[in-house]
DNA sequence: TCCCATCCATAACACCGTTATGATCGGACC
DNA sequence: GGTCCGATCATAACGGTGTTATGGATGGGA
């Protein structure tokens, strides 16, 4: 509780706010490479260059430092999201913003697991408020479902429902996948994640069409 | 590694197994009530008025304790699915499962946690092969899809890639609801689970339905 | 120049899973 | 019946964890 300590000029700010980029980088790249449990305060601080006592005098503790980790992992799901070009096409938008949403957790599965998991990372439980920063995501989604709705593609529809549901079979599937439960069936990207989400999809047109077959 | 110290006339065999009978009743207890993280050998054992040792004759260990946990989470869900009755409607046998597997989910959120997420139980990781005793949940989802087919009810298709679609979209509202993300919509369960579903098997079947209301 | 808030290094505390040791007890065998 | 043996678990110690208390160092504001 030292009173949130921003850029506005405390103490050696510059390097201070150096330590905690640092600290937040190495955790990340430890939670990436050895996986969640590896991650302690201790060995943090040890990998940093610091003490433990950077990570409380920064983020309070622990759990305040994975906290911030979740808010950028969130932070960088968004941006990966936004970048998929926008086309003409509001359906192939929705297929490759799933593709890079997919992409995204493939590329650091423990944060996403950190991130939308029950999962604990450590001992400190993540509560909905540290979770909530997330949804910047969602709304870029529903933004797809509304193109799709304006441009005559998609029926009419509450678009956060209609982005739910595509949210609910993507992140069903990446979990699926992340845990490996997915591997019950061969092949599951093309026999399960795009085939599901051509169902949703077709079932929300204005006119169905047979599922496509170009990825 | 004492050698797998089943009923076979070891020791006090009767109270031997007693008291690991009641050391996983009490785990789950704690975990249910308290959370995950809550759990530990410690607070284990003096709930169930043993010491730790307990924990290490019958399970080796916190981790087999946990796979024990997950065992028998994976049992119960098979259970509660296979109690769905099987009528003349593959599809509503359908749905009917998935209320049943969601109700499971719900009434036991931390244990389901541990069983399908890459969710960690103290510090203990859980590898495929501790998860991979749930699989006979799925083989009775693709006893369904069978079931749906041979009625003519359904598309002729690979039973086990539906099956995992339907898996997929179940397993994913699951998730987002335990986490509470699906709170970002309103009325989640009739806006987004039943007409995933809805959407899902009206594709599938051989005569698509509008969506139906009865629930 | 002085001062003071900030930052972090050190050490201690309570807790964790785990291991080593040994007492205790029930069943098997002679 | 006596004896032994092996499984079971109570006790204590070890290295790890997050956290807290304490104090020294450092750099900017008055």
């Amino acid at each position: 509780m030292a009173g949130s300590p921003d850029q506005t000029g405390a103490g050696r700010s510059a390097s201070s706010a150096e330590v905690r980029r640092r600290l937040l980088e190495v955790a990340a790249h430890m939670v990436r490479e050895q996986g969640a449990p590896a991650l302690s305060a201790r060995k943090l601080a040890a990998a940093t260059g610091t003490s433990t006592m950077a990570v409380y005098t920064h983020f309070g503790g622990m759990p305040g430092l994975v906290r911030a980790m979740v808010a950028e992992g969130f932070s960088r799901l968004f941006a990966r999201v936004a970048a998929v070009p926008i086309t003409e096409d509001p359906l192939l938008d929705l297929r490759n913003a799933a593709a890079a949403y997919r992409a995204h957790a493939r590329a650091d599965p423990d944060l996403y697991a950190v991130m939308f998991g029950s999962a604990t990372l450590g001992d400190y439980r993540l509560h909905y408020e540290d979770r909530i920063v997330g949804l910047d995501a969602f709304v870029q989604i529903k933004q797809f479902m509304e193109r799709g709705m304006a441009a005559g593609v998609l029926q009419e529809a509450d678009p956060a429902a209609v982005a739910a549901q595509w949210w609910t079979a993507l992140h069903g599937f990446v979990m699926l996948e992340l845990t490996r439960f997915i591997d019950v069936v061969d092949d599951a990207e093309d026999t399960v994640l795009w085939p599901l989400m051509d169902h949703l999809l077709s079932s929300l047109m204005v006119t169905p069409e047979p599922p496509r077959k170009d990825v």
